[in-house]
DNA sequence: CACAGTTCAATAAGCGCTTACCGACACCGA
DNA sequence: TCGGTGTCGGTAAGCGCTTATTGAACTGTG
C-alpha cells in the first residue's frame, strides 16, 4: 500500500493567522479552544484575521496534539459487487446496514464525533490491513457482522477500542445485539398457536451468524414445542439477501418439492426475495403461505401484504453501539461484555391476519 | 466546542516497535512503507517486532507528516428527526443519498481513500462549523444538495477541495449531476404522446434545488408542445420525501379538487407517497390516476405496479464525484465546472404501460 | 520607591510519524 | 594500502497543532 503521489497545495496555517493578527500562536489556539480566555481586544483581533483568512484548522495536527481525533471507525461488509437476478447490488443489505450507521450517526454527532466509513468485500483476504487503517484514523471502531475474526479484532484493538454489532463479545471487544429470542419467540408463537399452521419452514440467513443461529434457535423450539413436524432441509438457507430468499424458493419449486404453509425468514430482505419469487409462481401470500420477516426495515410496510415481522430498533442498536464505544474511548474500564435492545413482534397481513387493508 | 476530556490510553508507537527490533525508527517507517527496501534480515526484525507488539501506525501523525490523511468527507442533510405520518424518518432520503455514498465508497476505495460521514441539520444554524470541522479532517469535501451556501462553500474551500453533489458550480467547487433535461423529456413525452393523458401534473420537490427546478423546466415545456393544459397549482409542492407525496395528494382529495390523470413526482421517494395515498382512497394506479417518479431507487420495484420513472446511475454518480475530487486533491487545476451523467426512460407498469405481471 | 501578586501572552516542547541528509562500513580496482 | 563507490541505516528536522512553563508588564501595598 504506497502512499500515492497527491500532495494538497499548501493551506494556512495558525502562524499565519498568528503573524496576520500580530500575536503568537498560543494566542490563537486559546481564542480558537477558549481556553483560558484572552483579553477581549486581542480575541477579536485573532477572529478577525481567522475570518479574513479563512483559517479551518488541521484535523490531523489537533489529533495527533490532543491525542483525539473525534472519529469513529464503522467498517462493513460489502455485497459481491455483481447484480444476481433481479436485485441490485444495490439494494442488498442497504438498508438495515445503512439505518444502523444513521443511529451510530447520530451518537456520534451528540459527542461532535464523525463517522469513518469503510467496507470490506466478502472475497477479501486481508480485511486486517483495511481495518487496521481505518483504526488508525479513528479513535474507536464499530464492527458489523461478518467483517473480522476474533483474532483480528484482537489485534485492532490493541490501538483502538473495538464495539461489534450483532457478533460475539471477545476479551477485546464489546457486543451490541437485539434480543433474538423474545421477539422470534413470540413470532413462531403466533404463527403456530394463533394461526394454527401445521407446517413451517426456517428460511437461514449466514449460518456462522450469531444472530441467525439464536433465531433459529428459538424458532425450532417453539416449533417442537407445539408438536409440529420440523420442516428441516439444507435446502432453506439462504445468505440474508432478497436474491438468496427468492433463489431457495424457486429451487423447491423447481424440484417440484412441497411448499410449507409458513415461511419465517431469517430478515426483511429474504421475506423481500421470498415473497417476489412467489409472486412470479402465483402463489398467493398469505392464502396459500404466509410469510414473516425479521428486523423490520422501512420497506417491510410497503410490501403486498404488509410484511409481519419482528422489529428491532435498528437506528438505536446503532446509537448505543456509540455510546458503549465512546464509553470505551474515556477509559471506561468495567463494562458489560454485551449490550442487549428489545425486540417486539409486529402484526401486518403477510402471516394471515386480516387487517384494515391500509392500516393507518 | 470544547473538547471532550478523553483521552485513550497509550498505545504503542514506533518507537516502541524500533526498539523492541533493534533498528532506528527511520527503518521500520522504511519497512511499512516499502520504500529504500531494507535489507531482509532487517526487515523480518522489524516486521516481526511489528507483529509481536500488535502495532498499526497513528493515522493522524502519518496524515500531518504525510500532508495526505486518504479521507474525503461526505456530508449530507439529515431529514427532522420526527416520524411523519406513517413514513419514518428512517426511511426519508435514506436510499438515494446511501446508493450515492456507497458509489462515493467504491471510488475511493481504489484510491485508498475512507469516508468521513456528516450530516446536517435542516434547521441548522450554522452547519459551518460542523463542515469545515470536516473538512479538516479531510482531504476534500463532498457535499450533497442543499447543505451549504456558496459562500459556506468559498470558506471550506480555502482547506480543501470541494464537490458539490446535485447542485451548481462555483468558482470554487465542481458540481455533478444527473442530465435531468433528456430523462424527463423521455418521460413527458411518454406520458403526454404515448400515453394522450390530456390532464397532468408535476409533483415538485424542493423548490430551490436545481435539479427539481430543471426537472419542472423540461415537464412544463413538454406539456406546453404536447398543447396540454399544464397543471399549476402551488398546492403541488412537495418535498422529496414520501410524507411529502402524501401529503399532497391528501390535501387535494379533502378538498374536493380533481386529481390529474396523470402525476410526475419530482422523485421516487414522492412517487412512494403518492401511491400509498392514492390506495389508501381507493384510487388505483395506474387506472384511475397514472404515477412516475425520478431516481429509479432500488424499491421501485417493488412497489404494486412497479414505477415507471428516470433512471440515473445513482452509484456512479458518487464514483464520479470522488474522481472528480481525487483529481484536484492531486493538484489537477484544469477542471470542468461541471461533470454530467446521462439519464433514461424505465418503463414499468405505474404509467399505465401494460406489461407482464411480473416482468423478469 | 521597592516589592510581591496578578494577569496576559510568548517561547518551546511534544504529539507520532516521514524523509532529507549524512556517516559508517564493505567492497572494489588501482 | 588507499581512495572511490554503493549500500544501509541512524540522526534530526519538520508536519500543524496544544499547552506547560516562563517571563514581562502592570497593579496595589508597605
Amino acid at each position: 500500500m504506497d502512499t500515492p503521489d497527491v500532495r494538497p497545495l499548501r493551506t494556512t496555517t495558525i502562524y499565519d493567522v498568528a503573524r496576520h493578527a500580530g500575536v503568537s500562536i498560543a494566542s490563537v489556539s486559546r481564542v480558537l479552544n477558549g481556553r483560558n480566555s484572552p483579553r477581549p481586544e486581542t480575541r477579536e483581533r485573532v477572529l478577525a484575521a481567522v475570518e479574513e483568512l479563512g483559517f479551518v484548522p488541521d484535523g490531523a495536527a489537533r489529533a495527533l496534539s490532543n491525542r483525539l481525533k473525534e472519529v469513529v471507525g464503522v467498517v462493513f461488509r460489502r455485497p459481491v459487487d455483481v447484480p444476481v437476478d433481479e436485485f441490485s447490488e444495490e439494494e442488498e443489505s442497504l438498508l438495515f446496514t445503512d439505518v444502523i450507521n444513521r443511529g451510530i450517526e447520530a451518537g456520534a454527532r451528540t459527542r461532535g464525533f464523525d463517522l469513518l466509513l469503510s467496507t470490506v468485500d466478502v472475497f477479501d483476504p486481508g480485511p486486517l490491513d483495511r481495518i487496521a487503517s481505518v483504526a488508525g484514523k479513528s479513535d474507536g471502531l464499530i464492527l458489523h457482522d461478518q467483517v473480522l475474526s476474533p483474532t483480528g479484532i484482537a489485534r485492532v484493538a490493541q490501538r483502538a477500542p473495538v464495539v461489534t454489532l450483532a457478533g460475539t463479545p471477545t476479551d477485546s471487544s464489546v457486543n451490541v445485539r437485539c434480543d433474538n429470542v423474545t421477539g422470534m419467540r413470540e413470532l413462531a408463537t403466533h404463527l403456530l398457536v394463533d394461526h394454527g399452521y401445521s407446517s413451517v419452514a426456517y428460511l437461514a440467513g449466514h449460518g456462522d451468524s450469531p444472530d441467525n443461529v439464536a433465531r433459529r434457535a428459538t424458532f425450532d423450539t417453539v416449533v417442537a414445542a407445539a408438536g409440529v413436524q420440523p420442516w428441516t432441509d439444507d435446502a432453506w438457507c439462504g445468505n440474508y439477501m432478497a436474491a438468496g430468499g427468492a433463489k431457495v424458493i424457486r429451487n423447491v419449486i423447481a424440484e417440484g418439492r412441497p411448499l410449507p404453509r409458513a415461511i419465517a425468514c431469517a430478515n426483511d430482505q429474504t421475506a423481500v426475495g421470498v415473497m417476489y419469487a412467489l409472486a412470479q409462481h402465483g402463489i398467493r401470500v398469505p392464502d396459500d403461505v404466509a410469510v414473516t420477516g425479521f428486523d423490520d426495515i422501512p420497506v417491510a410496510r410497503h410490501l403486498h401484504p404488509q410484511l409481519t415481522t419482528v422489529r428491532q430498533p435498528i437506528q438505536k442498536l446503532g446509537a448505543a453501539a456509540f455510546d458503549v464505544l465512546y464509553a470505551l474511548i474515556s477509559g471506561e474500564r468495567r463494562t458489560e461484555p454485551e449490550v442487549v435492545l428489545p425486540t417486539s413482534l409486529v402484526i401486518r397481513g403477510s402471516c394471515g391476519c386480516q387487517l384494515e387493508p391500509m392500516p393507518r
